[in-house]
DNA sequence: AACTTGACGAGGG
DNA sequence: CCCCTCGCCAAGT
């Protein structure tokens, strides 16, 4: 599996959209979900195309709970702006509380014990 | 094939 | 908070 099959890529797409509104997941987060064959640095790259595939890409921050910014493809602060949107709160820095707004998928919770080994 | 550049992340200073 | 280095993996040049 690799970034080139469109399999590999929707798993991407369907995970994000599971995302509830006003939540979000990180890349890293996403690739250690996805598993083997899957890093922070391609499902980034993955993204990169998620407009076109109908999912809510706004969803998607970087480690540290704020937006992306090597995109020039769209207005600065878009993304942020959605996020306000859908209730998220941003400190000055253009920094949300991950510890409030970040979402987990079933079985990778903080009461999971996968978490432990994976998220500490 | 070499080198650069990312929608990334962790660790140090 | 900022900056840098490294590890990471794929694309563009």
């Amino acid at each position: 599996m690799n970034v080139n099959e469109k399999a590999y890529r929707e798993r991407v797409y369907n995970l994000v959209k599971q995302i509830p509104r006003g939540k979000v997941m990180t890349y890293g987060q996403i690739a250690i979900v996805l598993g083997e064959g899957y890093t922070p640095r391609t499902v980034g790259y993955v993204m990169h195309a998620a407009e076109t595939e109908n999912v809510p890409w706004q969803r998607v921050l970087n480690s540290q709970g704020k937006c992306s910014t090597g995109r020039l493809t769209i207005p600065i602060n878009l993304q942020q702006t959605m996020l306000e949107q859908e209730g998220i709160v941003f400190n000055a820095g253009g920094k949300c509380k991950l510890s409030e707004y970040q979402w987990f998928p079933e079985g990778f919770g903080p009461d999971d014990d996968i978490q432990t080994t994976l998220f500490d």
